[in-house]
RNA sequence: GGCGCGUUGGAGAAACGGUUAACUCACAUGCCUUUCACGCAUGCAUUCACGGGUUCGAAUCCCGUACGCGUCACCA
């Protein structure tokens, strides 16, 4: 059997899609899958919308979540090159022999006589399917209007009889009337390939045994392969995928502002996790595991579990997967990829191992750990009310009593280098004043950190702020809980 | 409009003609617990867009309808 190829083939816009990125995902694992070469390949046919840096992205977002491929213009092999304005010697060569071959012809009509045919074919609401007189033309005649220098473009030629069908690794078999293809623009008058075009040329002599795509392209694909057999070439596996949407009408897309793949990094999100989730994006492992490396998605991928429909991309979803892979990793790896988030908002002398410790329970994406943490360096004004809690059992004057007996414990306590010493100290409180734990241990978590909800609870808190820190705002909590029963 | 494709709960989805339609997210409730979160448990589609048909039996096969999406560029 054939070794499988498949290819990435984006355009540097830019911008890496999700939709792109999932696309990229599944041809990786394809190959993979079977122990085959996956290649990355440049289409920067359109002059027109390059945008500089573009491909760095492109390197960036393949390193990051981990596809690497075995062929491509950073990395070279025997199919270069890799960056279809670097072959357009090529795209010549080819679609001159298409000509001979009979599966297009030379066509000197202006855009304009073209356009005009178009906008009738729009008025009787009509599939435009351009007429072309220069398919009359014979080649000796074309050969000689090109050698006078006259621009021109290669156009396809389709006998528009019968019908052509191919078979879908997804949707299965697509037939189309040939009488409904319209004869596309193979190379333009720049000189350049058409999309069309170029990726025949390109998959065929780099070896591809898969195309994977958009299902935009399931209904043109039958033009394709009207080529491929002019040039007596095998055509290809098709695995035309269904889009990610990012609601029920519409295509996630930049236009619509959706994310990016490096708006969620920025936004926290991890690139495994990111990578782990759109792989469940219209396909579906035999399995009900969610969580998986990309090792294992490699074992497991199977074409045939690829959706037709549609996937509507849901932030919800990855955020909670987020969280998984921020949980199931190490102590010291979330310490790292926390620490960033630090920046700025702990200046004070604290334990940031201990502040990451705490926080990793409980975090969902990085970007949400400034706001959980911005109570450490300073206290923010908080309201009384929150001494009251109803399921803790609460009262003003049960706060005051646990604050002022817990100022004066934490107050005898000198080593607090470790959080059990804390923990020993507030804890033997309660039996004391025969409280409820949750009596004396809420309000102390109240006047630390002055916040309804908190990483961690009265304990950790007062263990990472320290003895001086600690006192001092417990001393307000006092004191706010004085003026409040007095007045 | 022609052609192509799709339609299982709020989202991702399983099911490959055979009893009560998996599982995950979200949501709700309870337990655990010093808050939140984690974790655990329970609930959440008498029904698979709709209408016919085939069959002893259909989400699964066939036909039609509706709705949605794609495509119809010297963009990819």
């Amino acid at each position: 059997m054939k070794k499988i190829r498949t290819r990435f083939a984006p355009s540097p816009t830019g911008y890496m899609h999700i939709g792109n990125l999932r696309t990229a995902l599944f041809e990786y694992l394809i190959a993979k899958h079977e122990n085959g070469d996956f290649l990355l390949r440049i289409e920067d046919t359109d002059q027109e919308r390059k945008v500089e840096g573009a491909v760095d992205i492109i390197y960036e977002t393949m390193r990051e979540v981990g596809l690497m491929h075995d062929e491509g213009p950073d990395v070279g092999g025997e199919y270069g090159p890799y960056v279809q304005s670097e072959r357009l010697p090529m795209y010549k060569e080819y679609a001159d022999r298409l000509v001979e071959l009979g599966g297009a012809h030379y066509c000197f009509c202006s855009e304009e006589a073209v356009e005009k045919q178009r906008k009738e074919c729009e008025l009787i609401n009509k599939a435009f399917k351009y007429d072309d007189p220069c398919k009359h033309v014979s080649l000796e005649e074309a050969r000689k209007r090109i050698e006078s220098g006259e621009p021109y473009v290669v156009r396809q030629t389709i006998h528009h009889d019968g019908a052509t069908y191919f078979d879908d690794e997804v949707y299965g078999r697509i037939e189309v009337d040939n009488d409904i293809l319209d004869e596309s623009v193979l190379l333009k008058s720049d000189g350049y390939p058409t999309y069309n075009f170029a990726n025949i040329i390109d998959d065929h002599t780099m070896g591809i045994t898969h195309v994977v795509r958009g299902n935009e392209y399931l209904s043109s694909t039958p033009k394709y392969n009207l080529i491929y057999q002019a040039y007596g070439w095998d055509i290809p596996t098709y695995v035309h995928v269904p889009p990610v949407m990012k609601d029920e009408h519409q295509k996630l897309s930049k236009r619509n502002g959706d994310a990016s793949f490096q708006d969620l990094v920025k936004k926290g999100y991890l690139p495994q996790a990111i990578l782990n989730y759109i792989a469940l994006l219209g396909w579906a492992p035999d399995s009900e595991q969610e969580i998986y490396t990309l090792q294992e998605l490699i074992e497991i991928f199977d074409i045939k579990r690829i959706s037709k429909s549609p996937a509507i991309f849901d932030i919800n979803k990855l955020t909670w997967m987020n969280g998984m892979y921020l949980r199931a990793m190490s102590l010291e790896e979330f310490h790292d990829l926390a620490l960033p988030y630090y920046e700025g908002v702990i200046q004070s002398n604290v334990d940031l191992k201990a502040v990451s410790k705490i926080l990793q329970q409980r975090v969902e994406i990085l970007t949400q750990i400034p706001e959980m943490i911005d109570f450490i360096d300073s206290l923010p004004e908080y309201d009384n009310a929150m001494y009251i809690h109803k399921k803790m059992k609460t009262t003003y004057e049960i706060a005051l009593t646990a604050l002022k007996a817990s100022e004066k414990a934490l107050g005898e306590l000198d080593d607090w280098s470790s959080e059990e010493a804390v923990h020993e100290v507030l804890l033997a409180l309660p039996a004391q004043l025969e409280m409820k734990n949750g009596q004396v241990l809420w309000p102390v978590r109240t006047a630390v950190s002055g916040k309804q909800f908190t990483p961690g609870g009265a304990i950790e808190i007062a263990h990472i702020l320290g003895k001086e820190e600690t006192l001092k705002r417990i001393a307000v909590g006092i004191k706010k809980l004085e003026a409040e029963i007095n007045a």
